[in-house]
DNA sequence: GTCCAGGGTAAGC
DNA sequence: GCTTACCATGGA
């Protein structure tokens, strides 16, 4: 596991780093500091059995990402530097409507500006979990909002959809829970059902949220790198169950300064 | 000042 | 089915 790799990997909002080798996280109404202690050692500030029932299955610690790296052909030269810069990367299983809302947000937004406008939502209309430390808000907490408070957010023409959406959940329609047992097809398509999530931000939901890993969703990033490395077009025949985890490799290096200076040199 | 960001929607063809 | 204009906001 990479932490730094992970809290920057544009997958969640409120995982930030906090002193030299140290990261804070909020979720599942929890502030939880991991400390780095050596190479890939962490030490979680947490009790045994949150460890065991919550974190243990949030960083999806039984699944070998290793393995998975062994798909990408040796003839990739852009997937293999992805996976050896991405080296630790994991597909975090995060909370539904958490997820949901942030993605909605994500849209037309640098990552810095997705996580302001998050943490604003969380300051202002979740429960505060420790000293200046707020979860982000039950759908019931959303939904209850005027739009006006949540423009005031800084989510711009994204208020209507992000209210809708949380009174749509807030009342059942649909039941998260039952959305977890629907099949990658009908799980997509309940998604897109809701005000503001397009086959993009469902992906990302479906990917970060659900741990369906075939999803792979295509931001500006993604389209990016397959017209300049892929030729516009990308199969995913050879990735088969995880092709969402290859999208984040991509997603990750194509982003990085290393790449986009490798680009440049080309014109 | 211009351009761009983990897009979606509705109108037009 | 497929394009296209438009939607707020902040940072580079």
């Amino acid at each position: 596991m990479n932490l730094g790799l992970i809290a920057d990997s544009g997958q969640c909002f409120r995982m930030q780093q906090q002193g030299h080798q140290a990261w804070e996280l909020i979720a599942h109404g929890r502030l939880l500091t991991i400390t780095r202690e050596a190479g890939d050692i962490y030490c979680f500030d947490c009790s045994q059995a949150d460890f065991d029932g919550i974190w243990h299955h949030y960083f999806d610690l039984d699944r070998d990402y290793e393995q998975l790296l062994t798909s990408i052909p040796g003839e990739d030269h852009f997937l293999q530097a992805a996976a050896q810069q991405g080296r630790g990367l994991r597909i975090l299983r995060q909370e539904p409507f958490e997820t949901i809302i942030s993605f909605i947000i994500s849209q037309r937004k640098t990552i810095p500006a997705i996580r302001r406008a998050v943490a604003l939502l969380a300051q202002r209309f979740g429960s505060q979990i420790a000293p200046g430390r707020y979860a982000f808000p039950q759908a019931a907490q959303l939904a209850a909002q005027p739009l006006e408070a949540l423009q005031a957010c800084g989510l711009g023409y994204r208020s209507p959809y992000v209210l809708h959406t949380a009174r749509l959940i807030a009342a059942g329609q649909p039941a998260l829970d039952t959305l977890a047992c629907l099949d990658d097809q009908s799980l997509m398509a309940a998604l897109c059902q809701l005000p503001g999530v397009g086959k993009k931000v469902a992906g990302c939901a479906m990917l970060f949220a659900f741990a369906r890993l075939d999803a792979f969703p295509r931001d500006v990033w993604i389209n990016r790198v397959i017209a300049e490395v892929y030729g516009g077009h990308f199969p995913l025949d050879p990735f088969v169950g995880h092709g969402g985890f290859i999208q984040q490799l991509m997603f990750c290096y194509g982003r990085s300064p290393e790449y986009r200076k490798l680009q440049e040199q080309k014109g």
